[in-house]
DNA sequence: AATGAATGAGTATTCATTCAT
DNA sequence: TATGAATGAATACTCATTCAT
C-alpha cells in the first residue's frame, strides 16, 4: 500500500522496460530511456533496481506474468485444440507489433543468450513454462510425441516471428498461424 | 601474392567480424574485439572499414558468401528432396555451435531489426536468398505452396536455433532435424 | 546558494569556454581544455553541455552578454561622440589581449564562418547588436549615412584587431584607436 | 624540367593547399584534402613537404606570389591614387569570395595567430610587405602620416572582410569600397 | 525515499605521419 | 621517386553507477 502511495513506481519501471527492452533491444536502452518512459527521475530508478541488469530481469518478470495470465485463459477453453489455436490466434493478433519489432521474450532471448551471467537462464524458464503448457496440451490430445511437438510449435512461432520482423511483412506470420492451425486440426 | 604476404587484412577482418559478431553480438562487440581478433592493430582498421556498420555490412557478406557456397554445393545433389534434407541435415551438424550462440545470420537479424538504417535490409536479402532457393526446391516436387513450404522450413530453423541457444540444449535440435527430414519425405 | 556551494559549474563552465576558445581557437581546443579551465571533471561537462559546440555557443553568450553590459555603461554618456569615443577607447584598453589572442568575437567568428551549422550565425547576431547601436549613435549626431558609418567603424576594429594580433604589435591599436577617435570628433 | 615531366605535382599541391584551407580552414582541412584536390597520391604528398605545416607554409607562398603579382601591377599605373583606388577596386570584385569564405591571407592569419611556431610569423610577413607598399604610395601623396594611412586602409579592408563575411552580405563591402575609394580621393 | 548532480571508464572515429616496397 | 598500407595518439561523446543532500 506503500506502494499504491508511491504511485507504484516499481511497476511502472517494470512495465516500460519490458516495453523499451522489446522495443530498442538491450544494449541499445539506457537507463535514461527506460527512466524517462516510466516518467521516473533517473536517480531514483536506483531505489528499486540496483543494476540495469536487475531491470532487464524485471522485464522479463513482465512477460512472464503475461504469459501466465494467457494461458490461464487459455486453460478455460474446453479443448486442447482450441486451446492451442486459440495460442497461434494471439500470435498471428499480435503480427503487425512482431513485424516491427518481433517477438518479446524471442528477441530479448537472442541478445541475453549472448551473455554468460544468469540473467540468460531467466528467459530460459519462461521459455520452458510455454512448452509445458504445450506438452500437456498434445499429451491431452493423446500424442506420444507431445515434447517434440511443443518444441516444434513454439519453434515455428519464433522463427516465423524473425522472418515476419526481418523481412517487415506481418502476413507472413497470417500464413504461417493458418498453416500451423491447419497442422494442429490434423494431429489428433 | 604482395597480398598474401601482407596476409589479406580486409579478409581477415572480414572473417573476424563475422566470428566475433556473431559470438558477442553487434552492440557488445567493440571494434578492438575485431581488430584483435585479426590481429590488426586498430587504428589500422579503418584504412579497410570507415565506420563500425561496413564491418557489420561485411559481416553479413561472408555469411551470404558461405550461404551461396552452401546451395551450389546443394544444387549438386539430384532430386529437391535430397537437397533439403542435406540442408537440414547441415543445420543439425551445426547445433553445438547454435546451442552456444545461435544461428549466425538469426540472431545478426534479430539485433539488427531494432536499427531503422538500411543495414536491416542486408539481412533480408540473405534471408530472402534461401528462401527463393528453398521454394525452388519445393516447386520442383510440384507443390503450389512453395512459398509457404519454403518459409514454414526456415522458421522452423530459426526457431529451432533460437530454443537450442536459449536451453542450452543441441539435442533439441537434433530431434527437430529428424522431424523436419520425415516432414520432408511425407510431401512427394 | 546550494548552487554557489557547488560553484556554478554551469557559469564556470561557460566562463572557461569563453576564455579559452578565445585564447587557443575553437578547433584547437579540446572539451578537455575547457574542463580543466573550470576545474571540471571532464565526464561532468556533459551534464551541463550536450555536445562541444553547445559549449561554443555558450561562449559567444558571454561575449554576448559582456557587450550588452559594455553598452549599457555606455548609454550612461550623456552624448553620442562621448559613447563612441568611451567604445573606442575600451578597445584600446584591450590592446595588450588583442596583441596577443585578437578579438574575442572577431576571431570567433572568422574560424565559425568556415562552418555552416547555425553556430556561424550566432556571431551575427552579437555583430548586428553592436552594429545597431553604433548606428544609433551616427543616427544621433544627425548622420544620414549611419548604417554606413557603423560598418565602417566596426571595420576599423576588426581590422585593426587583427592586424595587431598579426604584428604582435599592441601599438598599432593605440595609433588606430587616436585615429578613429579623431574622426568621431570631425564628425559632429 | 623534371618538375615539369612530373606533371609540377608540387605547385598543384602549394596552389590546392591555398584554395583549400582557405575555404576550410587549417584545423578543418586534412592532408588527404589537400591531396585529393591536387590530385596527388596521400602516401606521395610527403616527397614535397615533409609537415602539414609545411603545406600551410606553402599556401602563404602563393598568397605572397599573388599579392607580389598583382602589387607589380598596380605599379604600372602613373598615380598613386590610382593605385590604391584599383586596390581597393580589386578587393571589392573579389566580395562574394569574401561573403563565403573571407579574406585569404586574414582568415588564415586569424587562426595561425593562435599558434606560437613560426607559421604565425609568415603571414605577419606578407602583411608588412602590403604595408610598406601602401605606405610607399600614400608618402608619394606627400601624407607625413603615410604608415598610419596604411595601417588604417589594411584595417578596413580585413574588418569589412571579416564582416561582410560573418553576415554574408558581398554588398557590405561594395558600400565600404566606395567609401575608401572616397576617403582616397580626398587625401592628397 | 527522493533526486539532481557527479564520475570515470569506455568507444567509435579521425588523422598526421611513417613505412615497405 | 612513388604509393598503398600501417600506426597510434588523440578526441568527442556515452552511460551505468554513485553520491550528497
Amino acid at each position: 500500500m506503500t506502494n499504491s502511495v508511491r504511485g507504484g513506481k516499481r511497476e511502472r519501471l517494470a512495465a516500460a522496460a519490458a516495453r523499451v527492452l522489446h522495443e530498442q533491444g538491450v544494449e541499445k536502452t539506457t537507463l535514461a530511456d527506460i527512466a524517462h518512459a516510466a516518467d521516473v527521475p533517473v536517480g531514483n530508478v536506483y531505489y528499486y533496481f540496483k543494476t540495469k541488469d536487475q531491470l532487464v530481469e524485471a522485464a522479463i518478470g513482465e512477460h512472464g506474468r503475461a504469459l501466465r495470465g494467457l494461458l490461464d485463459r487459455l486453460d478455460e477453453l474446453p479443448e486442447p485444440q482450441r486451446r492451442l489455436k486459440a495460442l497461434v490466434r494471439g500470435w498471428v493478433d499480435q503480427r503487425e507489433v512482431a513485424a516491427r519489432y518481433g517477438c518479446p521474450t524471442g528477441t530479448l532471448a537472442s541478445e541475453l543468450d549472448k551473455r554468460a551471467d544468469g540473467l540468460d537462464q531467466a528467459v530460459g524458464v519462461l521459455m520452458r513454462e510455454l512448452l509445458d503448457w504445450m506438452e500437456r496440451q498434445f499429451a491431452a490430445l493423446g500424442r506420444e510425441d507431445a515434447r517434440e511437438l511443443a518444441v516444434a510449435l513454439l519453434s515455428s512461432y519464433q522463427g516465423i516471428s524473425l522472418i515476419t520482423n526481418t523481412l517487415r511483412d506481418p502476413e507472413l506470420m497470417k500464413a504461417e498461424g493458418d498453416r500451423l492451425e491447419r497442422w494442429i486440426d490434423a494431429l489428433s
